[in-house]
DNA sequence: AAGCGACACAACCGCTGCTTT
DNA sequence: GAAAGCAGCGGTTGTGTCGCT
């Protein structure tokens, strides 16, 4: 439910950024940190809407943000979690430090579909899917779990089968359950990984250095 | 050198979920 | 509980650059 479209927000500049708006939105963020972007714009001085100066700050000025082509290793990853979990960008994103989800999605869109045709989707694709709570009553997730997820888009449905079964994975956030051994192949996979991130966010398996870390669990099924 | 098409990536748009009032 | 506002996501479009003719 956004309101940009209002008198004055048809004023609201367009386009690339100048080096003079990046500087400006550089300084505002580093004094006032990131967030209520609605009211960056009038608060830096920017004739920006609070949506382009996020996606700016977000994709390009943030100090974190690496620049230049993909490694190998981070391609190689973006295309396992891909075939884990579709167009999820932002997802796959995380998993690669200084990348963010445009960039991702980039690569795939530029290079990597070329390179794999077999994911390009089809024509009958949806809009993404809403996967409500209310069709799973147990999966107590929390907020920064990932809810809503696209539909077929990349001819890769079994994910997407898997995530809405989720009432087959204990999603408390305050004791988040592994399957057991034995069982665990059988589990749906992108649970899983959303449940690493939900891992993360309890800094559980911090003590590895590795920004490609995952479970040993994990190996077979990025491999 | 000019024109043109392909490519890469930045930015926008529409939509959604969450939070606040 | 409803409405409004905010933040974020993924798809799409726009624009600059590069290479080829």
């Amino acid at each position: 439910m956004e309101r940009e479209g209002t008198k004055q927000e048809l004023k609201l500049k367009k386009g690339p950024w100048k080096p003079e708006e990046d500087l400006l939105l550089k300084k505002y963020v580093e004094t006032c940190g990131e967030g209520k972007w609605g009211t960056v714009s009038k608060r830096a001085g920017l004739m920006r809407g609070g949506k382009s100066c996020r996606l700016r700050w977000k994709n390009y000025l943030r100090p974190d943000i690496k620049r230049g082509g993909m490694s190998e290793e981070e391609e190689d990853l973006i295309i396992r979690m891909h075939k884990l979990l579709g167009n999820r960008w932002s997802l796959i994103a995380g998993r690669l430090p200084g990348r963010t989800d445009n960039e991702v999605k980039n690569y795939w869109n530029t290079h990597l579909m070329k390179r794999y045709p077999q994911y390009k989707r089809d024509d009958s694709r949806s809009k993404r899917r809403k996967l409500s709570h209310s069709d799973n009553s147990t999966n107590t997730c929390g907020p920064s779990s990932t809810n809503t997820i696209k539909g077929s888009d990349e001819g890769n449905d079994e994910p997407i089968a898997a995530l809405n079964n989720m009432n087959s994975f204990n999603y408390d956030p305050e004791s988040p359950q592994f399957p057991s051994e034995g069982e665990f192949y059988e589990e749906p996979v992108l649970p899983l990984l959303d449940s690493i991130v939900l891992l993360e966010s309890f800094k559980c398996g911090a003590e590895n250095s590795s920004p490609f870390y995952f479970p040993e669990e994990m190996y077979p099924l990025l491999l």
